[in-house]
DNA sequence: GGCATTAATCTAACATTGTTAGATTAACGT
DNA sequence: ACGTTAATCTAACAATGTTAGATTAATGCC
């Protein structure tokens, strides 16, 4: 009998539900607008309900988290498939890695613990994986670009936090309005052309 | 009679213990913890005693913004003053930045927008003039060292925004959690790598 | 010195947050 | 048809920022 397979469906399209519900408050008002009452008001649901289906608002969020990791990955691992030429991989990369941000600002927000948010305390091992695979992808391409000489896995290591803090630099500061958002869409091309020369030096 | 000076000084001296006790609370707990209340514990008067001095929560964190860049600013022109040679200069304000980071996190935090305290909304003009003098001094010294083809205004900005970014970028990666705490001490050393490297290319 | 005025502070409360307890209702298995 | 279980609701709790109104203390004036 369907039947569980049924209350699991409905489970699982509810918890999507009230997903979508939390994001798309983030999208148009922000994260701070994200409220358990304001959720349950999308959904049409008594505020309690969503309880049944998260331990707490926390989870909530820390389960948006992961979907929005995975979104990024995605994109990324499609930039990467984009092209064989390893410069161009890491360029499309980058820039795949922007536009994801510009697209979805309120999920690299819960992401990356912009805007009010932060989900997990650093030092929680909480979305430590997520953070690990973005290395991981832009480990693989420097490996392919790289002189071996300077090859070792702490360098490449090294050499993807630099290009990691760039961008998630002038994303961070953009985001908190430190530096004004006229210079937005310079920011790419100034972060492409750093890191040619970056590359060029390693 | 002094008693308008005195009373100014009271005043002055309670707004004084009112900022410190939210900047203890926060340095030691974390600004999730700084709460009305809390400030009021410490400080051992009434939550709304707190009103008669600040507007408003935010208001008071505006107010801890401002001091927090004040010491930036002071240190970062320390480090200027502390070397005539133009890129000794660079060096040793990186070397600041970085050192006033983890010498106080709670202040960084707070002026940067990370661990979840967002004091001005992004558009606001909030904290725009401090952002703007950090910019400026960074501005200056990079005016020294690039060529002289390289140095319209906008040139200068934009290098600017690329090396503000990188080191933000590394610190707030750090302090979300999305780089792993050991490599702290490394980054400066790497970031100090990659900024000799992207001045060479200049 | 006595008294009105003004400033500083407090108690009590409000609305809004996340969250929980307990009742109620609906669906299911036997 | 009925007991059990799951889903949902109403009502409430404690903690947040914030405000109103009373109270107390200090000041200026005669």
């Amino acid at each position: 009998m369907g039947v569980k397979e049924r209350r699991d469906r409905e489970r699982l399209g509810m918890r999507r539900a009230i997903l979508d519900a939390a994001r798309e408050i983030a999208a148009h008002e922000g994260w701070h607008a994200v409220t358990i009452r304001r959720i349950a008001e999308v959904i049409e649901y008594s505020p309690p309900t969503i309880y049944e289906y998260f331990p707490s608002k926390e989870a909530l969020l820390v389960e948006v988290s992961h979907e929005a990791f995975g979104l990024l990955l995605g994109d990324l691992r499609g930039a990467r498939d984009a092209t064989p030429d390893p410069r161009e991989r890491l360029r499309s990369m980058v820039a795949a890695y922007w536009a994801f941000v510009w697209k979805h600002p309120e999920l690299y927000q819960v992401i990356s613990g912009l805007g009010g948010v932060n989900v997990c305390e650093p030092g929680d091992e909480c979305l430590h994986t997520e953070g690990t695979q973005v290395a991981e992808l832009f480990r693989e391409v420097l490996q392919t670009i790289l002189p071996p000489a300077n090859r070792t896995a702490e360098d490449l290591e090294n050499k993807v936090m630099v290009i990691w803090s760039l961008f998630h630099g002038f994303t961070a500061l953009l985001m908190a309005g430190r530096i004004p958002m006229e210079a937005r869409d310079r920011a790419l091309e100034l972060g492409q052309q750093a890191l040619g020369d970056l590359v060029s030096a390693w």
